[in-house]
DNA sequence: CCTACCGATCGGTAGG
DNA sequence: CCTACCGATCGGTAGG
């Protein structure tokens, strides 16, 4: 018998990357160090180490439980819209609230995290690319049920589209808090609603 | 008389900052540490910190550095270009061509920083941002130009398409690098001629 | 899960 | 510009 339950353990991970992906959301994935984490969840380093196996099965699972709550707060919400511009203007209204909320205190997790990782190669890099490429591909998917409904242009190229969503979302989002501007994601709003064709409002 | 001339020691301090740029690149301002250059200049850490003072002051000039590369890189070219769309085109090319260029070997340095220092104060955020607002202020200037020669729709708003631009730049050249996907700048030009009403030629 | 400890590295200073 | 050194912190292990 374990002293604890398997329940119990996953529960105390499950808190545990919760504060790591706080914690990595404004210092960064390679920011995130083991003594400072641990002094935050009043526990002894190797405590903490020894509930990932070292640090950086530790990222990997921030990183994929920070893939998760994006995925929870922007692909959910606009799963119920219908498929074509309504279910595309869905998606960006839920990405922009999710940028203008606290979901992540230091900005898009995933948008930190490819900056540190495009020009390092290893685990982290191949994990946060994946987590792109299968974003990219729901937008793209969305992006050709839109044109096949007539909603876009027939010559707009869905992976087009989708990586102009993904570029306008990540940059806009890293400018607008930089310069400490809301106005920032209302102009990212209307440049994401331009590239599918919609009206400002 | 000093030992070294003042050409002497502002030239090493180039050298010194050249280096520091690329190492940053990669490694971004806040990885950069002392040790690993000095090492990589083959020279002591007091030798190196006593040409900046501290490692805070070395950053900024690292930063500093970065920008004057950017503007000599993509500022520059697009000088001579007629005001209005063909400069706005000309800032562009430019632009796509130093992203694909390795003039930074980690990516774009400015957004680097950006992401490094968008939620932490200090000198280096207040630097960065200075830094985005007045490549910010050149494309708004820019993109009014064009709107008053009529190259852009009337109701085309300057700061709109200068946050855009930068937003499309900043964000499709951190996808692109981290999908080692070369055609990823193909649609980030795309979509920047698009926000300008170009065609994607 | 803990204490105690490892070698390496951090930014920086003293003194020359 | 150097050597020598400071206290702090890094990721991680040994042993319980």
């Amino acid at each position: 018998m374990p002293r604890r339950s398997d329940a119990a353990v996953s529960d105390s991970r499950a808190t545990t990357v919760q504060a790591a992906v706080d914690l990595a959301s404004v210092e960064g994935l390679e920011g995130l160090t083991i003594g400072r984490l641990a002094g935050q969840l009043r526990m002894s380093k190797s405590g903490l180490i020894g509930r990932f196996g070292d640090k950086e099965a530790m990222q990997r699972a921030v990183l994929e439980s920070a893939v998760e709550r994006f995925t929870a707060a922007v692909w959910l919400p606009a799963r119920g819209a219908e498929p074509g511009i309504a279910r595309l203007e869905a998606i960006v209204d839920a990405w922009i609230v999710h940028l203008r909320s606290d979901v992540f205190p230091g900005g898009c997790f995933v948008t930190t995290a490819s900056v540190e990782y495009d020009a390092r190669p290893g685990p982290l890099h191949d994990d946060v690319e994946a987590a792109v490429r299968r974003w990219l591909g729901v937008l793209e998917a969305e992006a050709r049920l839109a044109v096949a409904a007539g909603d876009l242009a027939p010559d707009r190229d869905p992976v087009e589209v989708a990586f102009e969503l993904h570029s306008l979302a990540s940059g806009g989002g890293v400018a607008a808090r930089l310069l400490g501007d809301p106005a920032g994601l209302d102009r990212t709003r209307a440049a994401m609603r331009r590239a599918i064709g919609l009206e400002p409002t």
